[in-house]
DNA sequence: CTTTATGCAAAGTTTTTGCAGATCA
DNA sequence: TGATCTGCAAAAACTTTGCATAAAG
């Protein structure tokens, strides 16, 4: 989470934008969230906690952070967006249930092997990437 | 094509719903649009092909083939949710690019095989998956 | 004929934007 | 101090829903 912390600031002050306040709220209330959240769940536990940070605030630090690498993009089901924490956390798919909604977290390093493959084949310079999978886990299909 | 609309009449059949000249024009229209597609492409092209079909009879339509296997939700960007057609379509993965938005297309069946050992290691049944990586195409990188 | 589908328009959700005042560097 | 940020509210973008009518099986 420090380190979070640390990433964003050495994006922003390049870049001449600012730390403020409310996006260190805002990366550590994220913290507590699970892992995956969207802006209304983060909406919801900042209200819990007294902060009156703005809906507008968070979609606006949402797409810095996904910008500074702090946050990715993951798991659409219907139309909200979901992000996940990228740092300090390792490569891993997603196996989402159909039914429960429950999703599964699996690590397979051949497949980022494979991927790497690909990025050098096509000279494609890697900024995030994602597997997912839909279907149904072993409880739904009973 | 021919394939969709056989595997639309067969999904329809056994749940009492109806194939209608509406859902026959939407399946047949995707066909002539790009690989990846939002609800508002197949509105433009409809209309180009004078065809009156409401736009809410496109979103019903499309939940309907992303059920019945013909259509998959891909490439989340921003907030649209985009599809491509799923039948005769081999597995592949997409390369998004973050400045010109060029979608490359790769197969790794290497992939293909790591995502089906997880899913036995998770007693999984896939209904259907997606391998998707963002960053910077090769022009984009000058 | 019974049930499902369609078009239209209205409502619903989620996200974005404009702006004035506040605040970081 | 000057540029970026914030909150607020209004607008925008996209999708869903209700209902009367039409049409498939």
């Amino acid at each position: 989470m420090k380190d979070s912390i640390t990433v964003l600031k050495e994006y922003l002050r390049p870049r001449g934008l600012k730390f403020t306040p409310e996006r260190e709220t805002i990366i550590k209330t994220i913290f507590s969230l699970g892992k995956h959240f969207e802006a209304d769940d983060l909406l919801v536990k900042l209200r819990q906690r007294k902060s009156k940070i703005a809906k507008a605030s968070i979609y606006r630090t949402f797409k810095l952070l996904v910008g500074a690498g702090i946050l990715r993009p993951v798991i659409f089901t219907d139309r909200h967006l979901h992000y996940e924490q990228v740092i300090g956390k390792k490569h891993h798919g997603h196996l989402v249930c159909l039914k429960c909604g429950r999703v599964i977290e699996f690590s397979r390093p051949k497949i980022l092997k494979e991927l790497n493959k690909v990025y050098r084949e096509y000279h494609f310079k890697e900024f995030d990437h994602k597997v997912e999978a839909t279907g149904y886990c072993h409880q739904c299909q009973k």
